[in-house]
RNA sequence: GGCGCUAUCGUCUAAGGGUUAGGACACCGCCCUCUCAAGGCGGUAAUACGGGUUCGAAUCCCGUUAGCGCUACCA
């Protein structure tokens, strides 16, 4: 049956930025279309005037693009189901609005804000749901009319029918059931004509022959609305997931004031879109057996609707730095050359003539201690400039009376050497110390501070011959006249 | 307040009637080692509470509690 081939859309409204729930949102509708051979479409929700943010869609799409999902039909792209921004097809949501209302299942409200703001607060005092009091449902016709005629402004409100239960089955939560009475006569076109997302979702959903409708809890609850309005229509009902909410680590939803929210955000704190992904895969999501690392197409595989959880997930900031720091590992040397290139053409050391053979030196050397491409700078700063200062507590620790004597005496050593390999300095080290009748540790410890400034980093031998012999016997003598008791 | 959803280590989670309740991150210890990492090995740590059902419950049912969501002419 043609009418089976899975449709699933991103429905974002354009605020801004994306909010990483909205990745997770997205990636999730994404893998469900690619694991099913369906279709992934992109649909900009801009139905609120007030909130419109400019040059938001623009950024939203490269968001999605650099994360590496990629719609089938949206902006930019077409598709035979657009327009697939909701603010170019406010006829069509106004057509059906007046299908409604002239079925009966709708009516215009007259009401002005301010007294409908009035009654919601009398019903929260007397401890009721809040609810329109259907002052305007029951207007005569030739009062309506009359206020047609004069201009006033109206809303058009959806009617809920009373006393029924609304039953609907969850892919996620399975069966959960609403009383009809608690349930608002929601507006679906405001009185500046725009539909609200009630409205313009389930009509966009069944226009766009959308088969599964994936995205947050916070919907959950406006469910029952929409199986109204699809009954009215005598539509389908599209197959339903409602995702667990992303939270702060004090539970609750995921917000701006405790950290960052915008993929923009950790695109820009040096995060791999491939560890991002990875994480907000595992957000509410797993596989069922103990992988941890997953790309893009091994999440396609094994994707399933069935395996998402209920409960809401704390986005926990260290787990992300693990993947990010595996995910970072898994990259080739020359993807690495070239990222840690691009970085260095943003940093003081941009005009540093450093040939790729040395920064594949430093990258081999530095790999197992990075979580960032910025770490190989921030930890590995000695590679591109000598030490400014040397670590106070390494000083204390490794630095003695005796050492400038010492290390004059390794460094004409080293000049003695021609075209030094590894295991030239290691043999160098080692030979000096006998002679002065001292452990390889004494001098290891002093020359690693000598050259770097610091107590870690890779093997001594590793950083003397990334460094060169020059390099390095010029550093060595600069420690000796630099670094005081 | 009303309605809905949810509830396993600190965090992400596995286990869908019978397990010493498993894994991962983080943390701690040991090994490796010139340091820092990485890696290997090991450890601390959980079924919110109370009732049922059952020979047997993390798992099924009910209640309580807590958290979250919705309760707009926002999505």
């Amino acid at each position: 049956m043609n009418q089976n081939k899975v449709r699933v859309r991103f429905a974002p409204s354009p605020t801004g930025y994306l909010h990483v729930g909205g990745l997770r949102t997205a990636l999730y509708n994404y893998l469900f279309a690619r694991k099913n051979n369906g279709v992934f479409i992109l649909r900009i929700e801009d139905t609120d005037r007030n909130r419109y943010v400019e040059g938001a869609v623009e950024n939203l799409i490269a968001t999605l693009r650099w994360a590496g999902l990629d719609y089938d039909e949206g902006p930019h792209k077409g598709g035979d189901y657009g327009p697939y921004f909701q603010s170019e097809r406010l006829e069509i949501y106004r057509k059906y609005a007046e299908q409604l209302l002239s079925e009966g299942t709708a009516y215009r409200c007259f009401c002005a804000s301010e007294r409908l703001e009035k009654m919601r607060k009398t019903q929260e005092k007397m401890k009721l749901s809040s609810k329109y009091d259907r002052t305007c449902l029951h207007l005569p016709e030739s009062e309506i009319e009359k206020k047609l005629i004069d201009g006033d402004p109206y809303v058009i409100r959806m009617k809920i029918p009373e006393n029924r239960i609304i039953k609907f089955y969850d892919i996620i939560r399975q069966d959960v059931e609403f009383s009809s009475e608690l349930i608002d006569d929601q507006v679906l076109i405001k009185s500046d004509g725009y539909p609200t997302y009630h409205l313009a979702n389930v009509v966009d959903d069944h226009l766009m022959k959308i088969t599964h409708v994936i995205r947050g809890e916070e919907w959950l609850s406006s469910v029952p609305k929409h199986i109204l309005l699809y009954e009215y229509f005598g539509w389908e009902v599209p197959n339903l997931a409602h995702l667990p909410l992303l939270l702060n680590p004090d539970k609750s939803k995921l917000s701006k004031r405790q950290g960052d929210v915008a993929v923009e955000d950790y695109k820009a704190k040096g995060y791999l879109k491939e560890a991002l992904v990875n994480f907000v895969a595992f957000l509410g999501w797993n596989p069922g057996t103990t992988q941890e690392l997953f790309d893009l197409n091994q999440l396609i595989e094994q994707f399933s609707l069935e395996r998402v959880n209920k409960a809401g997930a704390v986005f926990n900031i260290e787990k992300l730095n693990w993947l990010n720091f595996e995910h970072l590992r898994k990259k080739t040397e020359a993807e690495v050359l070239n990222m840690l290139k691009d970085y260095l053409s943003q940093t003081e050391y941009k005009n540093l003539q450093l040939d790729d053979a040395y920064l594949l030196k430093v990258i081999e050397a530095m790999r197992a201690r990075v979580t960032f491409i910025k770490d190989f700078v921030e930890k590995g700063k000695y590679f591109f400039e000598p030490p400014i200062i040397y670590d106070e507590e390494i000083v204390n620790k490794r630095w003695r009376e005796e050492t400038p004597e010492q290390l004059k005496r390794l460094s004409e050593f080293f000049s003695g050497l021609t075209n030094p390999t590894k295991e030239d300095y290691e043999v160098a080290l080692h030979k000096t110390a006998q002679s002065l009748n001292i452990g390889n540790g004494k001098l290891i410890h002093a020359v690693r501070l000598a050259v770097s400034g610091v107590g870690g980093g890779p093997g001594l031998y590793d950083i003397l011959n990334i460094l060169g012999k020059d390099e390095s016997i010029k550093r060595i003598e600069n420690a000796i006249n630099r670094i005081k008791l």
